[in-house]
DNA sequence: TCTGGGGTCCTAGGACCC
DNA sequence: TCTGGGGTCCTAGGACCC
C-alpha cells in the first residue's frame, strides 16, 4: 500500500511491501501506476482530516501518562518523565504503547533519553530493532555509547545532507564520533545549531520542552492546480478559495497581517518558456477577514497575470502575524472589527457545521473547481470525522 | 600621507524539520 | 496528461544611524 501527496502527485508514504516492489520515496505517481496496477498495489489520497483526529487521539493518551508535552508535529509528542523514577521509565513506556495501541488501533515506538536529540535517536534504534519490542531506554551512559557507536551520523535529529557532508569531513561516521568531536570545531562548519547538536548528544540539554505552542510567525496556502489554468478567472478563482483557506487559519489562532504575498508559476517540468511571478499587497489595516483578503489578493493577480502560459500553481504567503489584540488601528481606511468578526464568526460556524466552502464570498466568482481544486482521488473515508462516512455495518 | 568606532535593522539564501 | 505543502532558525552582507 502507498498513500500520495497532495494532488495524488508523488509517493510519499509506503508500506515494506511497496518498498520492497521498488517504489521510492517520492515517486511521481504517473511513473509508478502501471506497476501498481500489475502488483496490485493499493493507492490511497491523503486523509488530513483523519490523520489529525487520529493524532488528537494518540496525544489524548500521552496526556494521562505526562501532563507535561509537546506536541512536536502530527505523528510525533515528547513527554517530560523527569518525575517518574529512571527504573520505572521503560515500563511506563511499554504500558503506554499498549495503550495507544488498543484504543485508537496506532502502533507507535517510544524513545527515551535525557536531551530532546537522545529521545529522538532512541525512537529511531526502537523503530529499527524489532527485538527491542518498540520501547529504547538510553538514559543510561554506557548503554548509549554502545548504541550510538551503532549508528550512522546521518540518522542524527537536525543533520541533513549538507551537515553530514560536513561532519564526515571533521573525520566522524557514526553518531557516537560526532559526539566526540569538539564542540567549537563543530560550530565553525554548521554554525551555532550544530555546536548544540554536540551538547545534546553528550547529554546536555540545549533544547527545551515548548509547551506552549509559540504564535506561529508565518502562514502560507499554496496548491498545485489539478490541471493547468492557462485563463484570468481560473487563477481568480483558485486565489479567491487561497484567501479563504488563510481567512480561516489567521482566525482559528487569532492572528491578524496587513500584507499578503501573492504568487503564481508554471511547472519546472513542462516545457516551453516558464513564468515565476510574485507581489506583494499592503492592507490599510491588519485583518483575517476573508473578503478583504481575497479582493486584496485577487487584485494583486490580475496586476502580475500574462497570457500565454500554462500556470501549474499558485499560492497565498504571509509574514509578520500579530495577535489580533495587538494590531495597529488604521487612521485611514479601516475597516469596522466587530462587524467583520461577527460575519466572519457566522461564516466559520456555517462552514465548520456543513462542511468547509458551504458559505463562500460571491466576489470569488461562480465557482467550477474542476480544473484547478487538488486532486484526492483515491481518499479513504474520513470514518472518525464525518457522520455520512463512517462504516456501515449489515446483519444479514 | 592620511580616512573611526560603534550600533541596529532588514533581507536573501541556506539548511533543516515533518 | 501526470512531479506536495507547509514551517523554523541562522548567518552574512548591505544600508542605515550617531
Amino acid at each position: 500500500m502507498i498513500v500520495l501527496s497532495n494532488n495524488d502527485g508523488c509517493a510519499v508514504a509506503r508500506t515494506a511491501e511497496a518498498k520492497a516492489l521498488g517504489i521510492r520515496m517520492g515517486a511521481p505517481m504517473f511513473q509508478i501506476r502501471d506497476l501498481c496496477r500489475r502488483e496490485g498495489v493499493r493507492v490511497f489520497s491523503s486523509n488530513y482530516a483523519l490523520y489529525g483526529d487520529m493524532s488528537a487521539r494518540v496525544n489524548a493518551v500521552y496526556r494521562d501518562f505526562s501532563p507535561r508535552i509537546e506536541i512536536y508535529s502530527i505523528d510525533e509528542s515528547f513527554l517530560d518523565l523527569s518525575d517518574v523514577r529512571p527504573d520505572q521509565r521503560g515500563s511506563l513506556a511499554r504500558d503506554m504503547r499498549s495503550t495507544v495501541q488498543r484504543w485508537t488501533g496506532i502502533p507507535t515506538c517510544v524513545g527515551i533519553g535525557p536531551t530532546r536529540t537522545l529521545a529522538k535517536l532512541a525512537n529511531h534504534i526502537a523503530k529499527k530493532n524489532p527485538g527491542l519490542s518498540g520501547v529504547c531506554d538510553l538514559s543510561d551512559a554506557s548503554v548509549r555509547a554502545a548504541w550510538m557507536a551503532r549508528v550512522e551520523l546521518a540518522e542524527i535529529w537536525g543533520v541533513g545532507a549538507a551537515g553530514a557532508r560536513k561532519l564526515m569531513a571533521l573525520g566522524a561516521r557514526t553518531v557516537a564520533d560526532v559526539a566526540s568531536l569538539d564542540p567549537r570545531r563543530v560550530r565553525q562548519a554548521m554554525t551555532v545549531v550544530g555546536e548544540r547538536l554536540v551538547h545534546e548528544l553528550n547529554g546536555h540539554a540545549c533544547l527545551d520542552l515548548e509547551q506552549m505552542t509559540p504564535t506561529r510567525k508565518g502562514c502560507a496556502v499554496t496548491r498545485s492546480f489539478a490541471t493547468r489554468v492557462t485563463d484570468l478567472p481560473t487563477l481568480l478563482q483558485a486565489i479567491a478559495a487561497h484567501a479563504t483557506r488563510l481567512g480561516e487559519k489567521l482566525r482559528r489562532e487569532g492572528l491578524v497581517t496587513d500584507h499578503v504575498t501573492v504568487f503564481f508559476h508554471t511547472s519546472p517540468h513542462d516545457p516551453g518558456t516558464a513564468r515565476s511571478v510574485s507581489t506583494t499587497a499592503g492592507l490599510p489595516e491588519a485583518t483575517n477577514d476573508t473578503l478583504v483578503l481575497t479582493s486584496a489578493a485577487q487584485d494583486a493577480a490580475r496586476r502580475i497575470w500574462k497570457d500565454g502560459y500554462r500556470y501549474a500553481k499558485a499560492g497565498l504567503i504571509t509574514t509578520d502575524l500579530v495577535p489580533l489584540a495587538n494590531a495597529q488601528r488604521a487612521l485611514i481606511g479601516g475597516y469596522d472589527r466587530e462587524r467583520s468578526a461577527a460575519l466572519m464568526a457566522a461564516l466559520d460556524a456555517c462552514n465548520a457545521r456543513f462542511g468547509r466552502g458551504t458559505v463562500v464570498p460571491a466576489s470569488a466568482g461562480i465557482v467550477d473547481q474542476r480544473a484547478w481544486a487538488t486532486k484526492f482521488e483515491m481518499r479513504s473515508p474520513r470514518y472518525t470525522t464525518r457522520l455520512d462516512e463512517t462504516p456501515v455495518i449489515r446483519a444479514a
